[in-house]
DNA sequence: ACCTGAACACCGTTCAAGT
DNA sequence: ACCTGAACACCGTTCAAGT
């Protein structure tokens, strides 16, 4: 051990797996998924690579613990959630839902993560208790809350949503527009929609003619219609 | 150069990028995403690894094709359908995503990496357009149509559907049974769920709760009840 | 034109060893 | 109890070289 080593591993308290937890999303958040590797994760909570075993069984533990750890925020922050599930339960689904969005738009690389591992989170199955909770106590059978929550997590079809979707918005729809001028004969019928709705909104820029709170809330709202009107067919 | 490669090299066609990209998806088919290494399948293709990077800049557009491929596998099933966009838009929408769905069935790698790809595959904007265009038929406002194509890629909350989801339903489901139980006294909601959901299916067994195609179509019709009342509306 | 082989930086992980 | 260091198998990729 070099005394600098010696001297940095003396300095901090010992490591912790919620430690652990709590650096590889800051990793993650600052550099992205791909940079979450045990080297760079033992560098940042300096240390080296191997201590994190101690902690940590293996990666995949660690990214079941990251999951978790932001699973843990989402219960957190939907504890401060307003309103009053027996009064209105879509209302109180609809600012759960958009609760637990705010917590991974700050964690940008969560999504794609949270849909890649195949272990359940327990904080998630809390939360997602607690909005089962909300349509029970709303008057849904059973069967429509199961029907609904495979409805809430379904996605007919992959990956519109990041279709105009990056870190940096400009360069994303300029990516885009290049793609579409080549193939604008390709797909005339997206070519006339965005040429309609680019026009219709802001006349001297296409930026932001994507409003990702907008689409996600229609959506959301047309699904909690939907679910809605099941309830009250029951 | 040994002679076995020799021999293995002149006996097979000359590589090509589509030869590439097939070989990639029948290697995810058989071994899953984290087999398709260049070395594994370069293996594949009884080629050394560094051969493919002649075909292919690097991984990042192996991956592109990959997916523009399998994009391709979805259009060209497209074509099959038999709904008139011009007699039921909800009809013909429906019929070519499920067929979309049942391409990606047969490629279960293929939904997470689609989803972790910043860029657009040609095919599947074409598969878009085309959805755009039953649409813009159905006299939908470009407007709602730009709602709709965000509607149907939204997923209000990550990977629900997944919850339940395994290769083996067998065993994904005892995993899931197992952390429930675990679990129960804070999970109350979900455990009362199941537990009616179940005795209410075959009694002796809970195998099968979750079928995936039903939940599916639920979700989607659903999605597109909503959509047509939108467009009613308009 | 098409493919190979050695080499490099980086990865997860093992095992034995330090304090 | 907690951490380190060397080592191993594997990864994507470079570059110069073969035919």
């Amino acid at each position: 051990m070099t005394p600098k080593a010696a001297t940095r591993a003396q300095a901090r308290a010992p490591l912790s797996p919620e430690r652990v937890f709590a650096a590889a999303i800051s990793l993650a958040d600052r550099a992205g998924l791909g940079a979450l590797t045990m080297r760079r994760l033992a560098d940042e909570l300096g240390v080296e690579a191997m201590s994190i075993y101690y902690h940590v069984e293996n990666k995949d533990a660690l990214l079941d613990g990251v999951v978790d750890a932001i699973g843990q925020r989402i219960v957190a922050a939907g504890a401060t959630a307003t309103r009053d599930p027996a009064d209105d339960w879509q209302a109180a689904i609809r600012e759960r839902i958009l609760i637990a969005r705010s917590v991974l738009l700050d964690h940008k690389w969560a999504p794609e993560l949270l849909e890649s591992r195949t272990n359940i989170s327990p904080a998630m199955m809390v939360w997602f208790d607690q909005l089962a909770g909300i349509m029970v106590a709303g008057s849904f059978s059973y069967d429509l809350v199961h029907h609904a929550m495979h409805t809430l997590g379904s996605r007919a079809v992959g990956f519109v949503q990041e279709l105009f979707d990056d870190d940096d918005p400009q360069s994303a729809e300029d990516q885009s527009m290049a793609m579409l001028e080549q193939y604008a004969e390709m797909v005339p019928n997206i070519v006339a929609m965005l040429s309609e709705i680019t026009h219709a909104g802001d006349p001297d820029t296409t930026l932001g003619f994507c409003d990702d709170q907008f689409e996600f809330e229609f959506a959301l709202d047309l699904i909690l219609d939907g679910l809605e009107r099941k309830r009250q067919a029951q």
